[in-house]
DNA sequence: CCATTTCTTTGTCGATCAGCAAAGAAATAG
DNA sequence: CTATTTCTTTGCTGATCGACAAAGAAATGG
């Protein structure tokens, strides 16, 4: 059997991953097809015939993404006992990626296209719709917490997995500036002494808009 | 006296603001001048000549997205009576201009350029020193707030002020996604519940830390 | 061996990029 | 009026953009 033809001269994984790393540090507009052919090592033709376009290996390279960066925290999401637990865990793993000198800072998903051309406005509605996916996963933590009683009934969970998630954008943002895994945490320290207060059993709104 | 030869043709101000407003919504790189030109009604010489370069323009047009977007949240931090008030009454202004339909959507200084290629480097750096300024000038409030009595003493006003400063620009990447005036004061909300916590005797980490 | 298939190399395409030179137009100074 | 100054219009520059066509190279099937 085997495959037909000339074989392929290079690695597939890797020059993803490369093509991954520079979409990763530079954003996909900023990165030129003169980019991709130096940092995956193969001329454009190879590209275009192995990965169709640069909008298609800019969407395999996020898909690799979401399964090397994304996985782990999602897993500590779902394993700690409490939902509490859960998110606290989720932010710190994430931190850790963030500030990891091994590859670019903060997040490929929130950094590498959050403007750009209307004519790649697809593209960044792609990368939108799983920025919503770290909220959503939340707030189903949060439900599962509710059900396993480690969360109040009645918590504004909408709110608190909104809220959390924000964290996490921002600090993709403070990684670009510079903060590294100890500052993150600090951060992520406070975002979580909020935590008692939100699943108290009024809502976070009722409970801190009447004071301003 | 007056002017000396042909006046020009057009408003500086208004073609700035036009420019300014280009910027916002698309980010520096994916800006063109062809898009400058549409925008401010002028040709591009004419922007070279009033403007210097399209580096420049932009510059010019951070420094106007400062004094029109920034000063108001500004006031409002020193203006209200206590650091609290004051970090809540920024935070809820920048939502407002965050959510404002008649402007892009979210922070021109955290959105239109994070990442890019490395020749704008210098172009990111100034970006970054001017998002520093906002927890810098948070943590200035809050050592307000401990003179004045309304902080307790012992704080850790440089990890509240980083907390804080890392919700907003989270913030202006949750307007990207939609995220409308409403949703965004939630969040503000969520943020402030952590307060109390926060400016107790024992700072964040040694309050949290030890629970995971 | 030869035919077929698949990948790589080389060269180049038209479009667009930021930027500017030169000429024309509109004001003031004398 | 003419001379000078300044801005606008027009048209262009070399570089770079993403993308691909054509030819050469390396494998399998028969």
């Amino acid at each position: 059997m085997a495959e037909r033809g000339r074989p392929r001269g290079f690695d597939r994984d890797l020059a993803l991953r490369q093509a991954m790393l520079t979409f990763w540090e530079h954003g996909y507009e900023s990165t030129s097809m003169a980019d991709l052919t130096a940092a995956m090592g193969i001329a454009s033709a190879s590209i275009y015939a192995c990965f169709g376009s640069k909008e298609h290996l800019f969407r395999e390279a996020v898909e690799l993404y979401g399964a090397t960066q994304g996985a782990e925290p999602l897993r500590c999401l779902e394993a700690s006992a409490t939902a509490r637990e859960g998110i606290a865990r989720a932010l710190r793993v994430n931190a850790d990626r963030f500030a990891d000198p091994a590859t670019p800072p903060g997040c490929m998903v929130v950094l590498s296209a959050l403007t750009g051309t209307t004519a790649n406005a697809g593209l960044r509605d792609f990368l939108a719709e799983r920025r919503a996916l770290v909220p959503w996963s939340f707030r189903r933590r949060l439900e599962r917490g509710i059900e396993e009683g480690d969360v109040t009934p009645g918590t504004d969970i909408d709110a608190v997995a909104a809220f959390y998630a924000t964290v996490l954008q921002g600090m993709a943002v403070q990684s670009r500036d510079g903060a590294g895994r100890t500052r993150l945490e600090t951060i992520i320290d406070c975002a979580l002494a909020a935590w008692t207060t939100l699943t108290s059993p009024r809502t976070a709104s009722s409970a801190t808009a009447p004071q301003e």
